[in-house]
RNA sequence: GGCUGGGUAGCUCAGUUGGCAGAGCAAGCGGCUCAUAAUCGCUAGGUCACAGGUUCGAGUCCUGUCCCAGCUACCA
C-alpha cells in the first residue's frame, strides 16, 4: 500500500506566548498531532515537537506594562497553552519553550557556528520603529502632515532608531537555496507556496539582523560574542549585557534542533534530524523555507526535508486573530464538541492547504451530519441490531471478496492514507466518510430487520445471511474507528469496547499493533468477542442550543 | 504597480487531455423502522464573475474587463 518511513520527525511552529491560545493557533497543532499519531499507530518511531516562542520584545514589553516579571508572565501564558492542548488531546513528545535552558545553549551555539563560518558580521540596522509593532519597513509607513506614522497605530509616534547589530550573510546562500529548491521539488508544499518562496529567492536575498542591542527587561538570549569576537560570557557564567541579545526570530527557529537533541546528544540528533515535516502557517513561510535552511547550512547541518504551509482560519472572510477578537477559545470549543469532535470538525471543516472560512454554525452542522448522524448512528444501529438479533456474540465479517463493504474498503482506505500523507487532512476524512455512507446504504439494501423476521419464520439460510450482514457492518465500524483514530484518538477505544475488541494503543497512539495490519478487512475475523449494549458516541447537538452563527468575540485584550 | 492564486447551486467546494454542469450540507417530498427526529431514495435549486474570440462543440483554451485573496525583507 505504501512505504512507511523508518522514523517520522514532525514539528509545528512554536506559538507566540503573549495571550491565551485561539483555535486558529492550535489548528496547526491538531493537524500535526493527527499526523504524528498516524505514524505512531503505524509503528513508525515518531517524534512530535511543539511549544512556545517566548523571547519577543512585545512579550517583554507586555509584561513590563503589567508590572510583572517577564518569566512569570510567560509561565502563565504557557500554562494556558498546555491546558488547551491537553483538552484537545495533543500529545507532543516534547513541549519546547524557547526559555528552556538547553534551548538557550543551542541558540548560542548556532551563533558561534555562524560566526566561525564567517556568516555573521557587525553592521548597522536603522529604520522606523513603532513601539507597538517594532521596526517597520519604509513601504509600511505613511507620510502625513504631522510626520511619519504607522498605519496600524496612527496615534503612536514613530521613532527613527539606529542599532548596531550582527547580520547574517543570507546573500551568500542564494545559489544554494535555488539549487535546493530545484533538487527537492517537495521541499515546500503546497506548490503555490513553493513558487512564492522561489520568487522571493530569485528576487535577490539581503542579509538580516540576528541581534538586538537592548530589550525591555533585559529579556532574551544573551548574544554569546562581543564585537571584538571574544566570548561574552563572564567567569561566573553570566553574560556581558553590552553584547546584546539574539534576535527572537533567529532564536525561535532553532527550537527545532534543540528539540531533536542538538548538540548535547549526537545519537538522538542523528536519529531525529533532519525533521521530516515542519507544519507552519503561510505568514511565516519565508523564515522556515529560506532563512532557516541557510542558518542550518551555516552551522554544517541539514535542512528539514519538507515544510507544509497551511492557511488561515477565517471568520466571515477575516483572519481569526486575537487582536481582531474574532477567535474561538479552544476550551469553549472542546466543551461544545468534545475533544474528539473538536479535532474532527476543525480538521474536516477547514482545508489544510488554504484559507478556510469557518463558523460555529458550520462546525455544528458538520458535527451533526458526520459524527452524530453518519458515523455515530452507524455504529449505534450496528451494535443495536447485532445485540438484539444475535444476543451479543460478535458476528464475523465475510471474506472481502464476498462482501460489498469488504470489496469497497481497500480503495477507501488507500485514498484516506494517500491524502493523509499528502497533508490533505480534510480530503482524507472525506474519503473515509464516503465509506461510512456506503455502510449506511448497505444497511438499507440488506434490511437486517427483515432478515431477522425471516429467521424467526424459520426461513432456510436466513440466520446465516443475518450473521454475514451484521458481521460486515461490525467490521466496517472497526475499520473506520481505527483509521480515524489519529484524528479522534478517544473514539477508537469506545468503539472497540462496544464491538468487544481490545484497544492496545497507548493514549498517544504508541504501542499497539501496526495500524496498517489492523486496517485489513477481516484482520480479526477468527476472534471471538462479545458486543456491549449500544452507547451513543456523539450526542446530536441542537443548533439553537449552540452559539449563534457568529464566531464569539472572546478576546481579552490586544495581542 | 509587478507577480501568483481564485470567482461554478442558499453554504462549502469538485470538475482530468475541450464532449450532455457535479458532490456534501441546508431545503422540500416519499420510503423504512435497526438506529441519536436517525437513515435510504427522490425533487428542487446554475447567465459556470463580465465581454469578446478560437472551435462542430468552451466551466475548461485565447484576449480584455471587474471583483476577492496571497507574495512583493527583519511584530511574532
Amino acid at each position: 500500500m505504501l512505504d512507511l518511513p523508518e522514523r517520522f520527525s514532525i514539528t509545528t511552529s512554536i506559538a507566540y506566548a503573549n495571550n491565551k491560545p485561539g483555535l486558529h493557533t492550535l489548528y496547526e497543532v491538531i493537524g500535526a498531532d493527527a499526523l504524528a499519531r498516524w505514524y505512531r499507530m503505524c509503528g513508525v518511531p515518531t517524534r512530535f515537537l511543539t511549544g512556545t516562542d517566548e523571547h519577543s520584545i512585545n512579550i517583554a514589553q507586555a509584561a513590563l506594562d503589567e508590572g510583572r516579571p517577564t518569566r512569570e508572565f510567560v509561565d502563565e501564558k504557557v500554562a494556558l497553552f498546555k491546558v488547551a492542548e491537553a483538552a484537545l488531546g495533543i500529545t507532543p513528545d516534547r513541549f519546547i519553550r524557547t526559555t528552556d535552558p538547553d534551548h538557550v545553549r543551542v541558540a548560542q551555539e548556532m551563533v558561534r557556528r555562524a560566526h566561525a563560518n564567517g556568516d555573521i558580521y557587525l553592521g548597522t540596522y536603522e529604520g522606523w520603529y513603532c513601539p507597538n509593532e517594532g521596526f517597520r519597513n519604509v513601504t509600511d509607513v505613511v507620510e502625513t502632515a504631522s510626520g511619519t506614522i504607522c498605519p496600524n497605530h496612527p496615534d503612536v509616534p514613530l521613532q527613527w532608531l539606529t542599532e548596531r547589530n550582527w547580520f547574517f550573510r543570507l546573500s551568500a546562500y542564494q545559489e544554494r537555496l535555488e539549487r535546493h529548491f530545484a533538487d527537492h521539488p517537495d521541499f515546500v508544499r503546497p506548490e503555490h507556496r513553493r513558487n512564492e518562496m522561489l520568487g522571493f529567492i530569485r528576487g535577490g536575498l539581503e542579509d538580516f539582523s540576528i541581534s538586538r542591542e537592548r530589550t525591555p527587561g533585559d529579556w532574551g538570549i544573551p548574544f554569546p560574542i562581543r564585537e571584538d569576537g571574544s566570548s561574552s560570557e563572564f567567569a561566573d557564567g553570566t553574560w556581558d549585557p553590552a553584547a546584546g541579545k539574539i534576535y527572537v526570530w533567529y532564536d525561535a527557529l532553532i527550537n527545532y534542533i534543540t528539540g531533536a537533541g542538538f548538540p548535547d546528544d549526537p545519537a538522538m540528533f542523528a536519529r531525529w534530524w533532519p525533521a521530516d515535516l515542519h507544519v507552519i502557517g503561510k505568514d511565516i513561510a519565508r523564515f522556515h523555507t529560506i532563512f532557516w535552511p541557510a542558518m542550518l547550512w551555516s552551522a554544517g547541518l541539514e535542512a528539514p526535508r519538507k515544510v507544509w504551509v497551511h492557511g488561515w482560519l477565517l471568520a466571515q472572510g477575516e483572519r481569526m486573530s486575537k487582536s481582531r477578537g474574532n477567535f474561538l477559545d479552544p476550551i469553549d470549543f472542546v466543551a461544545a464538541f468534545g475533544s474528539d469532535g473538536a479535532r474532527y470538525v476543525a480538521l474536516r471543516e477547514a482545508a489544510f492547504d488554504r484559507d478556510s472560512d469557518v463558523s460555529w454554525d458550520a462546525f455544528t452542522r458538520r458535527y451533526n451530519a458526520d459524527l452524530a448522524n453518519d458515523f455515530g448512528n452507524f455504529v449505534n444501529r450496528t451494535v443495536s441490531m447485532a445485540g438484539r438479533y444475535l444476543g451479543g456474540e460478535r458476528p464475523a465479517p465475510r471474506e472481502a471478496a464476498e462482501s460489498p463493504l469488504g470489496t469497497a474498503w481497500p480503495a477507501a482506505r488507500d485514498l484516506f492514507v494517500a491524502k493523509l500523507e499528502a497533508c490533505l487532512l480534510h480530503e482524507a476524512l472525506a474519503a473515509l466518510w464516503e465509506f461510512v455512507g456506503a455502510g449506511n446504504r448497505f444497511v438499507e439494501v440488506e434490511q437486517p430487520w427483515v432478515i431477522a423476521r425471516a429467521v424467526k419464520a424459520g426461513e432456510n439460510g436466513a440466520a446465516e445471511r443475518l450473521r454475514a450482514v451484521l458481521g460486515d457492518l461490525v467490521e466496517a465500524c472497526r475499520l473506520v474507528a481505527l483509521a480515524v483514530a489519529p484524528v479522534m484518538p478517544g473514539l477508537a477505544p469506545r468503539v472497540m469496547e462496544q464491538l468487544g475488541y481490545a484497544h492496545e494503543y497507548a493514549a498517544d497512539g504508541n504501542g499497539g499493533p501496526p495500524l496498517l495490519d489492523e486496517l485489513r478487512w477481516g484482520a480479526h475475523a477468527g476472534q471471538v468477542g462479545m458486543l456491549t449494549a449500544p452507547v451513543p458516541l456523539f450526542p446530536r447537538l441542537e443548533i439553537e442550543a449552540a452559539l449563534p452563527g457568529e464566531i464569539p468575540a472572546t478576546a481579552t485584550g490586544p495581542a
